[in-house]
RNA sequence: CGGGGCGUAGCGCAGUCUGGUCAGCGCGACUGCUUUGGGAGCAGUAGGUCGCGAGUUCGAAUCUCGCCGCCCCGACCA
């Protein structure tokens, strides 16, 4: 390719609404195009970028037995009603109408279009187990696209969908695949990429693991024990925190005017945070009330929360709904609550610890010394706090370190959440008709490549590692009017592309400057530099992208040396 | 969905408060000449319904109202 004729106008001045790294050279490197919010064009350096990491999902997909397939984007709707996704999911899910008025939905994850074939294709045991996948468009109306590529509305995912005929199998494959990611992201040159447990959310299914690429810039937090024996998601983190209860004192009510959060309250009374009890009120996907509480010095974890209750939604309760139930807003309390007009759950925390300051569900008022099980026993103990910094691994005791990642890739058991309401059943061994055990499988190729981005770059522009690099070598001319060096470069550029290399050539007649920073914002892991200077030595500078290297080659053997490098 | 910010040439911006030579600057693009090792110089050219629509006014990029879009934080997120 020559640089004269590519696609993809390389930008001086960072874009305004570009913030994290791989957005910015993104941008400026003319990879991509926004045309709307969180929806871009991909122009030729990123399109060879992804067609590469596609490559190489599609080598590791084909190594465990995948078969690819393409199912469609455009969906009737009927098929998410059948899965029951069609009213579980909120406006992320794109639906319309087409030109007969039969509601249809863009595909943003295809397991009711992949059960749709499975419940006509997989009919035996002995098909089993079956691994089909797709590298394909998916669109999720997001809310708030952000950062680039790294949170999109429109996308291209991996998605793979196992078929098994036992759970034992499920779980077998399940590892086969979690071994195949990480020799994925090895290959993408992805370093710190983990696995860590995860909510399984929308998907269902009892285990899911998540693939985090770290980054400062990545939108989930991670606690990670320092031994490795655990890495959680914080929606899902556990602390290994053990609470002690000191001896019961008497209850005692106390003033607190105009004291209402729990900092306040403490800062009044002279206590920490964690003698106090926090009281949060949520209304759940049907308006039923529910009451959480937890140590002042934790976070309730909606997540958990969400999952405990088994409420596909949660959302902060507003004064009257907290006042319908009989509680005070700021100075509730368990005590004195209507337990039949709400649901009350209470973190380990509280369950855990003595003597804690909670409301008095009176205005201006406070209870020191309030014991659960003592003074309140209602309700239901569950762990729906959120896991912080330095707190024990619940495996090791050590303290719990926190990470920002990206999620580059997921991996769900699914069982047969899909398969028992879509009918896809087989006939095992007996005869018998079963129900299919299913496994799910993502990895989102725009996300990997900004990811990659994001742990791979200097001030200039991406380092991209060879494997996904778009071009592996970056051929400069330099003052090129002259026509020795236009025909030493032209004559060594085709012998580079007759050898095999990827080769973008800088033919255009600019300063030296001006070419090495597009050079630097292509990112290609080789350089070679043809200049009259270099010419009157006979050779031609080579150098590497990260620095690392930069020497002189004679201009007869760049091409074996370059050919002997890459094997 | 809540909070904040922004929409003026392909990109980055000034101009808006205080209405009237304010349709401007830099980069980029195009032509020519010079230059050639980390975003060169000179000369010239093209490019804008000032996000959209109403309104106020003799006059609106500028004031008012409505709408749309985009970005950031939060909520949400298989």
């Amino acid at each position: 390719m020559k640089l004269s004729n590519l696609i993809g106008q390389r930008i001086k001045e960072v874009p305004r609404e570009a913030q994290t790294a791989s957005h910015v050279f993104l941008v400026r490197g003319g990879y991509v195009r926004p045309v709307a919010a969180g929806i871009y064009s991909l122009l030729p350096l990123a399109r060879r970028v992804t067609a590469k990491i596609e490559a190489i999902i599609r080598r590791e997909m084909d190594s465990v037995g995948g078969q690819e397939v393409l199912l469609p984007v455009v969906l009737p709707e009927e098929l998410w009603q059948e899965s029951g996704r069609a009213d579980a999911v909120g406006p992320e899910l794109l639906r319309f109408r087409d030109r007969n008025d039969k509601p249809m939905v863009l595909g943003m994850t295809h397991e009711e279009a992949v059960c749709h074939l499975a419940r006509t294709e997989i009919v035996s045991y002995r098909q089993l187990p079956c691994m089909l996948y797709q590298i394909q468009t998916k669109y999720r109306d997001e809310a708030r696209p952000r950062a680039g590529l790294i949170r999109v509305r429109e996308f291209t995912m991996k998605d793979a969908y196992s078929f098994h005929g036992s759970q034992d199998d499920l779980d077998d494959y399940y590892q086969r695949l979690h071994d195949a990611y990480a020799r994925i992201f090895r290959q993408l040159g992805l370093r710190d990429v983990i696995s860590i447990q995860s909510d399984t959310g929308m998907m269902g299914g009892a285990v899911s693991h998540e693939f985090m690429a770290l980054a400062d810039c990545g939108e989930d937090t991670l606690f990670i024990s320092p031994d490795g024996e655990y890495k959680a998601n914080r929606e899902i983190a556990v602390s290994g925190l053990q609470f002690e209860r000191e001896a019961p004192q008497p209850l005692r009510k106390v003033a607190t005017p105009g004291r209402k959060t729990i900092e306040e309250v403490a800062a009044f009374l002279g206590v920490g945070p964690e003698h106090t009890g926090k009281a949060v009120f949520y209304l759940d996907h049907e308006d039923n009330l529910v009451f959480a509480m937890i140590r002042g010095d934790f976070e309730v974890n909606e997540t958990k929360l969400r999952n405990y209750l088994g409420t596909p939604a949660l959302r902060l309760a507003d004064d009257a709904a907290i006042r319908a139930c009989g509680a005070e807003p700021g100075y509730a309390s368990p005590m004195a609550l209507e337990p039949d007009k709400l649901r009350i759950v209470i973190d380990h925390s509280v369950a855990g610890s003595g003597n804690l300051v909670v409301g008095a569900n009176e205005p201006d008022q406070h209870y020191c010394n309030f014991n659960f099980g003592r003074d309140f026993e209602d309700g239901e103990v569950a762990d729906i706090a959120t896991a912080r910094a330095g707190d024990p691994c619940p495996v090791s005791g050590r303290p719990l370190q926190e990470k920002r990642g990206i999620e580059v890739g997921n991996i769900f058991q699914l069982g047969d959440k899909y398969t028992r309401p879509m009918g896809c059943t087989y006939l095992d061994r007996n005869g018998r008709e079963q129900y299919l055990i299913m496994g799910c499988y993502g990895i989102g190729v725009g996300r990997s490549m900004a990811a990659v981005i994001e742990q791979c770059h200097d001030r200039n522009g991406p380092i991209w590692p060879a494997a996904i690099a778009p071009f592996q070598v970056h051929l400069c001319a330099l003052n090129n009017r002259r026509p020795e060096v236009a025909a030493a470069a032209d004559k060594l550029y085709d012998e580079l592309l007759a050898a095999g290399l990827e080769v973008v050539y800088d033919d255009r007649n600019e300063k030296a400057g001006f070419m090495f920073n597009d050079a630097d914002l292509i990112g290609a892991p080789w350089r070679l530099i043809v200049s009259p200077r270099t010419l009157a030595e006979g050779q031609v500078e080579f150098k590497t992208r990260d620095g690392s290297e930069q020497t002189m080659l004679p201009l007869a053997a760049v091409v074996n040396t370059l050919i002997s490098r890459r094997d």
